[in-house]
DNA sequence: TTGCTCGGCCTTGCGCTCTA
DNA sequence: TAGAGCGCAAGGCCGAGCAA
């Protein structure tokens, strides 16, 4: 697992490789408390947290980007509670998944028309529905593969889902639409203050490097079904 | 009255980028 | 390569509103 000082790294939390997504880790708490004859705002106190610490206005950002709480806060919890993480942990998994639909669309109709809004959300008709577990981010979307393009990694009728509140490091799947209204699926090498290095799937094909100011947004892949 | 929640703003610490 | 500066993100503080 990655850390950021104490927070938990999202990003190794979520999508492919995940341990715990955001909604289990704040079940988890919520029924921490629960189990203790307490609230939320009562847990966080016993932890020695401020009482407005694990509020689910605090959960998210105001934009939808998602909060989690720091490895540290969760420590404290498990002291007050005298909780042990594998108990915790057995909390995180102890929910099934929330089943909801999200909007889908083939890659090759991506971008021929307004079908996302400036913070590359879906928007507007145009998109389908498919049923997906536990997806955290409420403007998730579906982007189905066509082509060969981005073998050996993703094939023609593969399924990708693209988070635009999930942070992108190095090294994720990325979407990016460009300057010109482009949709390109990318692997992000490396980004700068300036400029963004975004690599083919296919190893044998060029780097692409793009100016930041020819990105009208970008949104990670976090999730791939094969 | 007390406890809980919400929302806004501030503080703090860490990582990244840039520059000498 | 090291230090400065900046941006990001979580927690704290505070006031307001609501319910028991």
């Amino acid at each position: 697992m990655h850390f950021r000082g104490e927070q938990l790294r999202p990003d190794a939390l979520l999508g492919e490789t995940a341990l715990f997504s955001h909604s289990q880790i704040w079940q988890a708490i919520d029924r921490l408390a629960e189990a203790n004859g307490m609230s939320a705002s009562g847990l966080a106190r016993a932890a020695g947290l401020d009482a407005t610490a694990f509020n689910k206005s605090k959960r998210a950002t105001p934009h939808g980007r998602l909060r989690w709480p720091t490895t540290e806060s969760i420590a404290k919890c498990l002291a007050a509670t005298r909780t042990s993480l594998n108990d915790f942990t057995g909390l995180v998994h102890g929910g099934p998944g929330l089943q909801r639909a999200v909007p889908c669309i083939h890659l090759a109709a991506a971008g021929t028309s307004d079908l996302f809004d400036d913070a590359g959300r879906p928007a507007g008709d145009g998109w389908n529905r498919i049923d997906l577990l536990s997806v955290d981010d409420p403007c998730a979307y579906a982007l189905q593969i066509s082509g060969d393009a981005m073998m050996p990694v993703y094939r023609d009728g593969d399924t990708v889902i693209v988070s635009p509140a999930a942070p992108v490091r190095p090294g994720d799947g990325v979407v990016v639409k460009s300057g010109n209204d482009e949709i390109l699926v990318r692997r992000l090498h490396r980004e700068t203050g300036r400029k963004l290095e975004l690599a083919c799937f296919n190893p044998q094909l060029p780097m692409l490097t793009i100016e930041r100011s020819d990105i009208k947004w970008m949104a990670r892949i976090v999730w791939t079904s094969q």
